[in-house]
DNA sequence: ACCTGAACACCGTTCAAGT
DNA sequence: ACCTGAACACCGTTCAAGT
């Protein structure tokens, strides 16, 4: 047996991961096992281990290439016409992305491994690259503010945002659910925002 | 061998559940198993399934009264001088609920079964006692409003505090995090409501 | 009535052996 | 070099058999 090569090692690494991401988004994290990943692509269990060093390592480069995924679309927003605009065309395009990939974005923020192990800098980094997206129109809204009084309110704004994003993907609150998610972002947004600027 | 009845059946359901949390907050999800909760509480697995129908149906009735408690702890805070000042006690203690259990609180608003699998109206409604709490001081706040725009305010607040929280618990942001995070949530709150009432 | 433990169909992970 | 598949130590869940 062995050596086929019908994919080069990148290939078959992208090939594990959609096979992975596509198990999560049918079956949940329960529903995920090595052994189901390597019949969803026609191989042994063991190769996975020539590429990944384990299931755990897997799960975080999935995450990773996930919230790259949403950092790139939150970055491709396009600015609208005013500061308060944008902000919210930033929610909504949040929102979206969540409500799409509803397990997998729901994955990004679960504790699904022991609690020793951290967060790689990678993933971390990354979620921090979401809020200053934010920092832009939020900076042009408080002309006299000092960078650290934007970032926190960026980071307050946007982890509201996420909040609102949580219980509606969930679908854990029977009035705050994805058909009205929309709405209760905007609200947030709006008042938040007229509450910064009335300071 | 059985027949032992050192425990009341309650007294069981106690210790299955009481050790199933222990391992959740200690291991993670992925620490938890039928065999090692009963190896836990010196029974044998068979055991667990003439109390639950299998883990999926533990693991819901550990989120109800998890869950339950949460509603408690927010239903238990005292009134302050301000409608303001009682809503950021409200957020304090939600925020202290989740970093004292930070696994298990993450559990409550995680997928963590098959998609097709509902959660329990006893799960939802709970999420919603929650935001009522909150409705009160919103209400006093604003006279004029109806109960529709109370309801609106409230569940957007408490989620925009359940995303700080979540961001904190994880510790996936460098900024926000289990240390920083009541800073966050009291910007959040004041602007939210400064917002609200300068309408 | 209550509990056990063997049994079944699964896991994650390793690694000698094959091509 | 790349991949397999047997092997090991685990799972969840069921259910006949014991007290």
């Amino acid at each position: 047996m062995a050596r086929r090569s019908a994919h080069s090692p990148e290939e078959l690494r992208q090939r594990i991961l959609e096979a992975a991401q596509g198990i999560i988004e049918r079956d949940g994290l329960i529903g995920l096992s090595a052994r189901e990943i390597a019949r969803a692509i026609g191989y042994s269990p063991g190769t996975l281990y020539n590429i990944f060093e384990n299931l755990d390592d897997l799960l975080l480069t999935l995450q990773t290439h996930m919230l790259a995924e949403l950092v790139e679309v939150m970055r491709s927003v396009p600015e609208e016409q005013t500061p308060q605009e944008t902000i919210d065309a930033l929610g909504r395009a949040y929102l979206d992305f969540a409500l799409r990939n509803k397990l997998m974005w729901n994955l990004l923020f679960t504790h699904s491994m022991p609690s020793q192990m951290r967060a790689p800098t990678a993933l971390v980094d990354n979620v921090n690259k979401i809020s200053e997206v934010v920092e832009k129109p939020i900076g042009q809204m408080l002309k006299s503010a000092n960078k650290a009084e934007v970032e926190l309110a960026a980071k307050a704004l946007w982890a509201g945002v996420h909040g609102v994003t949580a219980i509606a993907v969930t679908e854990k609150g029977p009035t705050l659910n994805p058909a009205t998610a929309l709405v209760f972002v905007q609200h947030l947004v709006s008042t938040y925002t007229r509450g910064l600027t009335s300071k």
